[in-house]
DNA sequence: CTCACGATTAGA
DNA sequence: CTAATCGTGAGA
């Protein structure tokens, strides 16, 4: 059996565009560590929000508000942010300083921790613990606590494969309607045929 | 201060 | 298909 051979992700890479993160992130893999825990999941699905030109991106012309602050800082942070009340929102800050792009994290493939995503959802079949943008922030807790941390540390990573065979699908990004010019982008990014992407 | 609404989900 | 549920942002 071959050994899988896996490279941390580092700073530079999120400091690149918000549609090559999307892309390039897929079949990466997440990995979350607290005192006991150990949660892992591979990254199947996301979207690029660009930013100052996108109507559909929280910065859409530069907007600044006390919510989306983070999204102007260099890439390689957390933003996350509270959706309809209940739901949390997992992107992570790329490109340069000022620049605020982010990339949202839409959905993941169960890797390791599967008890406790479980537990933490209330379901038992695998394919619905973490395919949809706030399920696999439930099964992971990803909470307000999590805003402005580094996803390069010890406790928050993500890590690439050597290898990676999968075809991508690039589709327009769900739920942004409201955003008449930039609505039908192709900034929607998923593995081809996983069972774990979100449904639409 | 008021108030409409959301990068969604669960359930009928 | 609709209700849930409340922080957030825009405007008075």
């Amino acid at each position: 059996m071959k050994k899988l051979r896996f490279k941390k992700r580092t700073r530079a890479f999120f400091y690149r565009q918000a549609d090559y993160v999307a892309k390039n992130i897929l079949g990466d893999y997440l990995t979350l560590k607290n005192k006991k825990q150990i949660l892992i999941g591979r990254i199947v699905e996301t979207e690029a929000y660009p930013g100052i030109n996108d109507d559909a991106s929280h910065s859409f012309q530069g907007r600044l508000t006390p919510r989306n602050k983070i999204t102007y800082s260099q890439g390689g942070l957390i933003y996350v942010y509270l959706i309809y009340g209940k739901y949390w929102c997992f992107n992570i800050v790329v490109s340069k300083k000022d620049n605020p792009q982010a990339v949202f994290i839409r959905a993941i493939e169960p890797i390791q921790g599967i008890e406790l995503m479980k537990k933490r959802r209330g379901v038992e079949k695998e394919e619905k613990l973490t395919n949809g943008p706030c399920r696999w922030t439930q099964s992971f807790s990803i909470d307000k606590s999590f805003l402005g941390k580094e996803i390069i540390s010890k406790d928050i990573f993500i890590s690439s494969p050597a290898n990676k065979n999968f075809a991508i699908v690039k589709a327009k990004r769900v739920g942004v309607d409201y955003a008449t010019k930039s609505k039908d982008l192709p900034l929607r990014f998923y593995i081809k045929d996983s069972p774990f992407v979100s449904k639409k």
